[in-house]
DNA sequence: TGCAATTAGGACCTTGATGGTCCGGATTGC
DNA sequence: GCAATCCGGACCATCAAGGTCCTAATTGCA
């Protein structure tokens, strides 16, 4: 489904949440998991791997907490993607990872999904975590949501 | 991962290599296994669910086979990847699917995904299927590949 | 100095979707 | 009538994602 996992959903959920704190104040995971609805050790799950990411810090002790390190302005959402899910990889057979596909001296697609995957990259560059976060404006039931693609 | 099935990668070789037949021929599932690489009964079931949405057209009987209904340059890439792996929806809480999100009221991102699916959409819509199987050429680290989406 | 709060880093198990195979039925040409 | 094919499912195994829990390590406070 082109789905990306879950936990990249609660990443960027969580990070929003960070926002709230305080100038130089810190949120604990606890905290964070009240005010998004989310499981205490799912969140403190995701805190983790972003701090091990550097997109948030973590300060340990009594008056702990977490931190953004960056302004959600300043955090691609493709980073998000990446630190969560990996790297951005439709197939298996990029990369110069070859020597796995057995099929590889019949495939005629060899190598070109490379274009596929930098299109992709390229479309999530361009947005940040406060587009996510985004004023909390409109959008409640946006019309016929997209009609992009009439998918069948 | 953000990576699509498998079906989806079988799918688009199987096309270019359904494109190799004759004009009018036809190919059999087990050709096309013999001329990929893959099981046979995997390629069977690819053929049948891109028949299933028109892409390719099956013919009974002795003598049977598959066939394109359109030039591979007709077949936008997202429409296979549609047809594979279902509607493209990064997160669970798009689409209008409200009400199964427990987090609904906190979330702070609802609805917010929207964009990203439609930037995604936007760039994989202008990839064609035979843009894929393109010229065996070059195009190791083709330029900057796709400008579809010149994210912003 | 001891205790409570909190992050850090794993190990562990469950579940669901994916990948893959197989079978019976329908259709077509010889 | 027979063989070759597609058609439509059902079925099972595997594997990664999701989620929980446990044990250190660190920090502030009484």
């Amino acid at each position: 489904m082109l789905r990306l996992s879950k936990l990249t959903d609660y990443a960027v959920v969580v990070l929003t949440r960070l926002d709230d704190a305080a100038e130089g104040g810190v949120l604990t995971a606890p905290v964070l998991a009240g005010a998004t609805g989310l499981a205490e050790p799912t969140v403190a799950k995701v805190l983790k791997i972003l701090a091990h990411a550097g997109l948030v810090e973590g300060r340990r002790g009594a008056l702990g907490g977490y931190r953004l390190t960056r302004p959600l302005a300043a955090i691609p959402l493709i980073e998000v993607i990446t630190t969560m899910d990996g790297p951005i990889a439709l197939t298996a057979c990029v990369d110069n990872s070859f020597g796995v596909c057995e099929s590889e001296s019949a495939c005629p697609v060899r190598g070109r999904w490379d274009p596929v995957n930098e299109a992709i990259r390229r479309a999530l560059t361009g947005i940040s975590i406060a587009d996510l976060a985004g004023p909390p404006a409109v959008v409640p039931h946006p019309e016929p949501a997209f009609p992009i693609f009439a998918a069948e």
